[in-house]
DNA sequence: TTGTAATGGTTCATATATGAACCATTTCTC
DNA sequence: GAGAAATGGTTCATATATGAACCATTACAA
């Protein structure tokens, strides 16, 4: 065994990852849907649908999403959801947000 | 070159990551932060992190919720999020659902 | 209960995402 | 404008996620 990377997750990050796995079955049994089915029609194997219900953090982001899509668990639609209202709050700053983030020349403390 | 594996994306998919992505980089030069910097916060590395700016789908969903969370974007807080919202509408049902999905005996026709 | 389908969990080969080191360009500070 | 830092985009080696084929178990229909 070489080096293998071991990769650290937010308590917050996994409850939200399990919490969107957890709706997907949910979702995925409402509809009657089979494992194997809604695995078909995303394009993905059964055993990483498996996964994702799980809530399995190392799952490509859009699989997930596609899944989610597919089951009707739209994460952002247009009303006031959780990322339109952020959207709606930064987007208009995002034009007067700067290019590139400059550090001060005169290093500040803030570590203390 | 083998095989190569190309999967299909539904907009809705593509639009929500490319969404969030923005929204990440949004926040995180809002909080006067360098790729370099969040990337290490993260414990990815910068490259990993503009792709997932970028809307990139296959990056993993547990960087992505990783880095989002760290800018201060909270997909789903226990307030009245979108997932929160969806949880609790489907929740309560999760323990009256089948814990196996079974296909009617009688083939029924619904694909007209 | 019996038969059958769905699910859960393995293992393994392989396609591929990631990290690292580049370089070019942009964008800020002075 | 000059210098420096941040960003964007490459390439490549490698760690690893995925798909496929299993098997065991569970859960449902009849």
């Amino acid at each position: 065994m070489s080096k293998s990377i071991t990769r650290s997750y937010s308590r917050f990050s996994r409850d939200a990852v399990a919490l969107l796995g957890g709706l997907i079955r949910a979702a995925r049994k409402e509809r009657k849907l089979t494992a194997q089915e809604l695995a078909d029609r995303a394009g993905i194997s059964r055993g990483l649908l498996q996964r994702i219900e799980k809530g399995d953090l190392k799952c490509e982001i859009g699989a997930v999403f596609e899944v989610a899509t597919i089951v009707g668990i739209e994460l952002f639609d247009a009303d006031a959801t959780t990322l339109s209202r952020h959207l709606s709050q930064t987007k208009d700053k995002l034009g007067l947000l700067p290019k590139s983030v400059r550090r001060k020349s005169k290093v500040v403390r803030d570590d203390f």
